[in-house]
DNA sequence: CTCTTGACGCCGG
DNA sequence: TCCGGCGCCAAGA
């Protein structure tokens, strides 16, 4: 690949379950939490998605206020609607306090 | 070395 | 909702 933390990023989201998100900078807390010291942030993530992502389920990385990431709602919302992710009535947009997956341990 | 650019985040107006 | 501003930080030019 490139470096340690763009693998971290795509074991993470690699973990995401199907109907269930992570925002990005949820996505860098985790990579930073599981290596003290990797550093990377949200936009980072960003990076590496846009880089990689099309060997990970890259849609279920979202915005922080669920939106999906910039350029690609349409296929994004494709995606949520055949896996059921739960959307906000009316808005191209995650229901982030319902999909936000909290990965145990 | 100094800009400029991002699949970002958060606050304010 | 849509800006604008600031913080963030790696990568390019």
């Amino acid at each position: 690949m490139d470096g340690e933390f763009t693998e971290r990023v795509l074991q993470v989201v690699e973990r995401i379950p199907s109907g269930r998100v992570l925002s990005y900078g949820a996505v860098a807390a985790l990579v930073h939490e599981r290596h003290r010291g990797l550093g990377g942030g949200p936009r980072q993530v960003g990076r590496v998605m846009s880089l990689y992502g099309d060997v990970v389920p890259w849609w279920r990385v979202v915005r922080a206020d669920g939106r999906a990431p910039r350029c690609h709602e349409a296929t994004a919302i494709e995606r949520y609607r055949a896996e059921g992710t739960p959307l906000r009535a009316g808005e191209a947009a995650v229901d982030m306090r319902i999909a936000l997956w909290t990965p145990d341990r």
